[in-house]
DNA sequence: TAGTGGTCTAGACCACCCG
DNA sequence: GGGTGGTCTAGACCACTAA
């Protein structure tokens, strides 16, 4: 035979199914639209119900499909541009920035965020819990570590639960915003939903993220640590470096 | 009852049985082990295989996983850290960088990379395919698009079947190193492996992938956009906006 | 209460790798 | 050829939403 090519995979039904429907959302369906049921289009597609999910979570994955228990899946919108550049947010809690604060406490970080600050120690530290919101929608769910000596004014006793937990999150933030930010490094990786992410996020644990954790500099040393979780189907990260021509939306 | 909280989240059995081996990689595997396989992990755990292989699927998206067909399910070392911010790579195809030219080819480019051109127009473009390989290993594939007027010397017919296909592409890259690089944009989104992809980087067509666009910019004009997919279980990106102390790793 | 997506089961067969 | 992970099936039940 004159295949000049072996292919070597001979396509899977989720895959083809995949790409079939892909297809389609281009070029019969609009923003908003809600797709036939699970048990429907399996039969239509003349497969079992799994077979179908699993073309679905990949198109979910990509952004095109919104999916919701008991409601049912939806084309997605296309993704939201949300800037994690250098120059936006150049300190946590940057005025106007569209951060909501959620909550605080004092206590000792997990293993992945003290192996990122000098002291790798597991002394507590105050811990800020924000949401960030975009266009309405909660983008994403951050948590920022900050070291007691980082901001030396800030009590650092155990937070009185009678008061209003924010309260003490404010001054940390107030206090972060004093000191003059040398610099900050920042990666991505893929991460997936803990349950209070999920609850803040409006999605099921488990569910897909682009994790982005940021060091802040002060004086050559870690001031701080945010590690922020985006809704990796909704999202697209942009970093504009400085550049006076963003990307479209 | 004392619950303090309400919980309402009765935790799924694949939740519960990737923690419990989420703590079992922690404390009793090293890096690189191999686990036992499927079927003996679910008879233990007393699961089905499907509900087994959710935890498993999980645990692969964190990046601690690593299963291979026909071998087996090992211990994944930690993400490897790739440098994707401005200051490396400043023009694509930088001497001494690692990327890898695999092909060229003269054609229009899919819409999601057309609509960041200025001229949003359907033109064939200089179709550059790269390899990043990175301590030994691939981590990511790269189509290079370069509208045929930013390289007005390197020919734009149609490239003669005989001659060495990465030889025209090599003549695109030393032409754009030519040109005086005023800025970038770049985004990240999650993605999944294309078949190319996936053949380039021993993956299976699908697996998740983190997606890296960006624009290059010479006197105002979008010169060239790249669209690099890294193996999203493999890598972490970083960003270090010029600073001198990057992260660890 | 009816209908949706999410979880789970117990099987089967397939593609791939290695000895 | 024997063992691995990848795909697929045909069911069942559960959690959630909205009318």
């Amino acid at each position: 035979m004159g295949t000049t090519q072996v292919e070597g995979v001979p396509e899977t039904k989720y895959w083809h199914l995949k790409t079939v429907l892909s297809d389609a959302l281009d070029s019969e369906f609009a923003v908003g639209e809600v797709l036939p049921n699970e048990r429907a289009l399996a039969a239509r597609f003349g497969v079992a119900r799994a077979t179908l999910r699993q073309a679905l979570e990949q198109l979910e994955l990509e952004g095109r499909l919104q999916r919701r228990r008991g409601v049912g899946t939806t084309v997605a919108p296309p993704r939201i541009g949300v800037d994690v550049g250098p120059t936006e947010h150049s300190w946590p809690g940057f005025m106007g920035d569209d951060w909501q604060t959620e909550g605080y406490a004092l206590e000792a970080p997990p293993a992945s965020v003290a192996r990122v600050l000098d002291t790798g120690g597991a002394d507590p530290l105050h811990t800020v819990r924000r949401t960030r919101v975009t266009h309405g929608q909660p983008v994403a769910a951050e948590l920022l570590y900050v070291p007691v000596p980082s901001v030396p004014t800030v009590s650092s006793a155990p937070p009185d639960p009678a008061d209003d937990p924010a309260a003490r999150a404010r001054e940390v933030l107030r206090e972060l915003r004093r000191l003059r930010l040398e610099g900050q490094d920042r990666a991505v990786e893929l991460g997936s939903a803990r349950a209070e992410d999920a609850r803040q996020l409006d999605r099921l644990p488990g569910a897909p993220m682009l994790v982005v954790t940021t060091r802040y500099l002060v004086s050559g040393r870690v001031a701080a640590v945010s590690s922020a979780t985006y809704r990796a189907d909704t999202c697209r990260l942009t970093f504009t470096d400085g550049q006076p021509v963003p990307l479209a939306n």
